[in-house]
RNA sequence: GGCGCCUUGGCGGAGCGGUUACGCGGAGGUCUGCAAAACCUUAUAGGCCAGUUCGACUCUGGUAGGCGCCUCCA
């Protein structure tokens, strides 16, 4: 398979390090508030790259963090329950909204358990760990209110800051440098360790004989979180494109700083974000979404899923509602064809006919279309091409685990799709009846009773076939 | 100001130097006792100006517009 390298900025024959397993680390959300569901393309991208890297032939492991303690996390918990120890308030909130992030992500058919989420509130030792190797060997400084981490002794190392994006003294705007308002060195460092401030929770932390009591830095979470669950360097690490500057820069500048190898992660793979009305989907903004908003306007979360599918992740896509409404009822058509599988009626007589080529080598096409860096909107338009076939010609033995196929590929839940009741069952053999004796009053009525459950009919030579009425 | 990306038919959104993307929506039709959300067929493109080429939506240069990052951010 192939895979676009920010490193690079090429689409690059993906090799692993380790063919045996391969190792994948997620960006994972901040745990104070319901994610947008532009964080969520972000994570339908990285479940989509599991999904086409075992489809490949590898075995994976995937890790995702949660950021459960920052300056977010932090004011939110305290808002919201004042009466608590800073610590305790903490854990409440962000053990609640990791609860609803995961409900949302098994919503839009990522799959969480094939994800090993990790805390950074767990992992504290480990950063206090490398924070002092850090230290040790020169790159980090203790300032006023915290530890930096000296970029300045990085490059000077030998190494170089700047790798996922042209970083120079120009590039960075004046605004930045007015606003700063920390107590470091210099512009570009960065806070690996902040001393506790009034109120806040913090972790113990001794370094030189001084008391350093407060948290980690954002940055320094992902680079303990990663190394420790993957080993370092790991394959393929993901993300949105802001994360590019500075956090992904600063994972790499804090986690390769005392090593030989140069390399954190062999692949930094960036998604493109989710516009919305021509914008990036923001907080501050108030121009976003939450699958809630999706859900209340009578849309299915799938649909969402395949809305964010239908485009590349390399280029920005757009969100609207017309937009959705069209994923939906792609979807819907999906889902109209996958229900066929429950019907015999809908079954080719000729098993043998070569009408359209087989299921198993279909599949192998869309892995080869998904394994060139992820073309989801090309091996969807195949999809849509090759069902439509099918639909016409009637399906063959096997359908089951075809749906299943596609499910590994796209988590759109077509092969779990279930069969009508016996009830309605009835009620259509009764009408085949009615039919066939000519009774069309009788016959229409029981259609009627039918659509009034959401099943439709249509007549065909081989008899009646039944598909789930539209909703919305 | 620095770095990067984008500009396709009613909407969304792809690949490709010469042949249908695909989806939704629209139009026409088929099967039917009627009907159909099912199937078939179909129309509408490639910001603008040059260049390369036998030939460009696809390559090159310019130009206009848009977006992202440079600060927490998927």
């Amino acid at each position: 398979m192939k895979l676009h390298n920010t490193l690079s900025r090429e689409v690059e024959k993906f090799e692993p390090i380790d063919a045996r397993l391969v190792r994948i680390y997620s960006c994972g959300p901040t745990v104070y508030d319901h994610i947008h569901i532009g964080n969520l393309s972000s994570f339908i991208f990285a479940d989509t790259l599991r999904r086409v890297v075992m489809a490949s032939g590898y075995k994976v492991k995937h890790v995702m963090n949660f950021t459960d303690v920052d300056d977010k996390t932090i004011r939110r918990s305290q808002e919201k329950y004042a009466d608590l120890a800073p610590i305790e308030v903490l854990m409440k909130l962000t053990s609640e909204y990791s609860g609803v992030f995961l409900d949302d992500m098994k919503a839009v058919g990522n799959n969480v358990d094939a994800i090993d989420f990790v805390k950074a509130t767990d992992s504290i030792d480990s950063m206090r760990t490398l924070i002092k190797e850090l230290h040790e060997a020169g790159f980090a400084y203790v300032a006023d209110d915290g530890i930096y981490f000296s970029i300045d002794k990085y490059r000077k190392s030998g190494k170089k800051y700047g790798q996922l994006t042209e970083i120079t003294a120009s590039s960075t705007s004046e605004a930045r440098i007015q606003n700063d308002e920390y107590d470091k060195e210099s512009v570009h460092d960065f806070a690996l360790w902040k001393k506790q401030k009034t109120n806040e929770p913090a972790w113990p932390f001794e370094l030189d004989g001084q008391d350093l009591a407060g948290r980690p830095g954002w940055h320094i979470e992902c680079s303990a979180m990663s190394s420790g669950a993957l080993g370092q360097p790991f394959d393929i690490h993901t993300g949105g494109v802001d994360l590019m500057f500075p956090h992904h820069e600063n994972e790499i500048a804090q986690s390769t700083a005392t090593k030989d190898d140069p390399t954190y992660a062999k692949y930094f793979a960036h998604n493109e974000h989710l516009l919305i009305d021509g914008n990036k989907m923001s907080k501050s903004l108030d121009n976003f979404y939450t699958l809630e908003d999706i859900r209340q306007k009578g849309f299915d979360p799938l649909a969402f899923r395949l809305l964010v599918l239908q485009a590349h992740y390399r280029k920005q896509a757009h969100f609207t509602w017309d937009n959705l409404e069209a994923a939906q009822n792609r979807l819907f058509n999906l889902y109209t064809f996958a229900d066929l599988k429950h019907q015999p009626n809908a079954m080719s007589d000729v098993i043998e006919e070569q009408a359209y080529e087989g299921y198993e080598k279909f599949i192998d096409g869309q892995i080869t279309d998904l394994g060139n860096d992820l073309d989801t909107p090309i091996a969807l338009s195949s999809l849509s091409t090759y069902t439509r076939h099918i639909a016409s010609k009637g399906y063959r033995q096997g359908i089951q685990a075809f749906l299943e196929a596609l499910d590994r590929l796209y988590g759109l839940e077509l092969s779990t799709r279930p069969d009508i009741t016996d009830e309605q069952k009835q009620v259509i053999a009764e009408r085949d009846k009615a039919k066939s004796d000519g009774d069309w009053q009788k016959s229409d009525e029981l259609r009627d009773q039918l659509t009034d459950q959401g099943i439709g009919l249509r007549d065909t030579s081989k008899g009646a076939i039944w598909s789930r009425l539209r909703t919305r």
